[in-house]
Order: C-alpha cells, then structure tokens, then sequence
DNA sequence: TCCAAACCCTTGGATGTCCTAGTATATTGC
DNA sequence: GCAATATACTAGGACATCCAAGGGTTTGGA
C-alpha cells in the first residue's frame, strides 16, 4: 500500500467489466467501488488524527453530536437515529466514552426506558480539541477541489434522499 | 432508521460548524461525511444481495479479483495489493473461501514464501452468479445520475491518486 | 560464502458494525 | 384495568479491519 500502483486498479475493474459484457452497469460499478475506496482512505486518515485522542471515529462523531445538543445530552436511541448506526454500535461506544469518563449514563426524567448520554466537563473539552485537530488536518486539507465539494455534497444529498436517510 | 429523518443530519452539521465560525471546513466536512454515510449504504445494499450466496463484500471482491486473473490464481500479496486491503484481511478471507471450498491455497513454484490463491470450479461458478445479482440489483440501480456516476468516477479517480492509490 | 535485511504469511488482540434474542418499561386497545 | 403490542437498551455472536509480533524464505552486500 506504501507504494502506489502502476494502474488504478478500478479503472481495470471497469475494462473487465466491459469486456465480459456488462458495459451497461460498468460505470457505476466503478462510481460504487470509487466510494468505497475513498471512505477507507478517509477513514484512515480521520482515526490516524484521532489517535492521540484516545478516540476513533465512532467514538469522536457521538461526542461531537452531543456537544451540539443543546443540553449536552441526548437520548441513546435519538443518538442511534441521528449518526444513523445500530443502536448496539451506540452502546458499544458509550461503553468507552464512559470508561475513559467523557460522557456518563443518565436515567430519563420521564420514560424509565430510555437512557440518555451527557457530555462531562472532560468530554466537552476533548471534543473541542478533537474537532479542531480534524479540521486543520483533515477536512482543511481534504484534497478535493471546491467545485468538487458541492458535486460531491449534491450527488450523495440526492442518493441518501433517495435512500430514506431523510425526507425534507 | 426505517422512517426517514425529518431533516439531513449531514446539512445540519454543516450548519453547526458554521456557528461555531469553521465556515472554511464546514463544506468538505460535509462531503466527506457524506461520503462515510454513503459508503455504509451502499455496503448494506451489497451485503444483502450477497448474503444468499453465503458472501460477504470482502469475499467476494477476491473472488472477483481471482476470475479476472489469466490463470485463476494470484499471491496473496499480490490480492492485498490490487483490493487495497490489509494482508491479515486477506488471510482472513482466504481462510473462509477455503473452508467454503471456493479457493485453494498452493505453494508458489519459485518463492517459497509466497502462497498462491487459485479459485475452484465451485468458487468461478459462484463468482459468476454473485456477480450477475450484483449487476441487476445494486449497480443497474445505484440510484445515480449517469452524468453523476461521470462525475463520481472523476472525482474519486483524482482524489484516489493524489492519495497515492496508483501513480497512471 | 554467509549473515543481516527485506519480504511473505499467519496468529493474536483491539475495535467497530450488524443481527438476534432477552429484559424492562410504555402505550394502546378492548 | 389489563393484556397485547411497541419501544429502549444490552448481551452474545459473527465478520471485517488494522496493528504488532513471530517464524520461514530470499536477497544482497561484506
């Protein structure tokens, strides 16, 4: 992986694709794959960040989500909904936050059911700091073009509309 | 997850970090988190389809990759290599195609460190067959524009090589 | 020639994701 | 009011990914 390949390997896949016939559905196998990809790169790129942390990905995208709630807590299954993970995923990264005490676990005033996750004072800052080292490092240098960005935002806007993640 | 949210978490982040005054992030923020969520989507949609025939993605992407190859066969650093993945991913699922009966493993003629894949008759059959339903039911309906899978492809071409997938 | 460095694969461990099932609490309808 | 249904969270299991470390094989320079 250190070292870059000769061909773009998707590329290849597409030639292959339509060389067995499949010329119609190439281009988005290609589209897909391309996704796929650049997910990992920037996957990668976002927990190498968050690293020294002491947070990954999953664990900084539900700090973050609470640090923009108005009372610094959310319900575990409105938090479920609004990353739009499994809630076994939430529970998993309470689990963690907890432990390194960013977050503690609140009964709901009202519904005996529901627990809700707040933000601690410890919690609160290293998301701030998280946050900052993600956008001078990672979304500051995303290495997409301006123009590409608002493609980018449209295209998968309308995808993920179609795909039920919202209505509006 | 099943009903739809009332509003795109995504645009709403996007709103939230430009109240916290990261206007100049705010946009890549949200194209990349756009693409992290579109990745899971579709990931989900291709898990389903493979799903019946005893498949995961990352089996059946080296699968793929084997009935592509001229002799059937490739070294297992050589798959790393092309999927982009980690050798110990690659073990890992080899390991399964193995015990499915899919693929075998045989010694290099020359190295003796290296480890050949090759697929079986059983395994080519159900590349072939994964990748017809894969075709007709995830990439003949990827729910993109033509112009946009165009524009998809161009984009994460160029980002991908400037991350240093390939140098072409 | 021979040993150190490089390379290949595997094992073991940590994380995250999903699914299924189980327990507890709310809500609904009769 | 109470039973049936729905909702919320958690426990356990299957998979995939990566990293670190270890053992075997090649290669290359002294």
């Amino acid at each position: 992986m250190a070292t870059p390949l000769p061909r773009d390997p998707i590329a290849d896949a597409r030639l292959n694709w339509e060389r067995h016939g499949w010329s119609d559905v190439a281009a988005p196998m290609a589209a897909i794959t391309a996704i796929m990809r650049t997910q990992q790169i920037l996957l990668a790129r976002i927990e190498g960040v968050l690293k020294p942390f002491g947070l990954t990905f999953a664990r900084y995208e539900l700090l973050a989500l609470l640090s923009f709630a108005r009372s610094g807590a959310l319900p575990m299954n409105k938090a479920s909904a609004l990353l739009q993970v499994h809630p076994t995923s939430v529970t998993n990264a309470v689990d963690r936050l907890q432990g390194a005490g960013l977050v503690i676990r609140s009964p709901h005033p009202t519904d005996g059911r529901t627990t809700l996750i707040e933000l601690t004072q410890e919690g609160r800052t290293l998301a701030k700091r998280a946050t900052a080292a993600l956008n001078s490092d990672v979304f500051a240098q995303s290495g997409f073009a301006e123009q590409d960005v608002d493609q980018l935002i449209r295209i998968l806007g309308t995808f993920r509309r179609n795909a039920g993640d919202f209505s509006e």
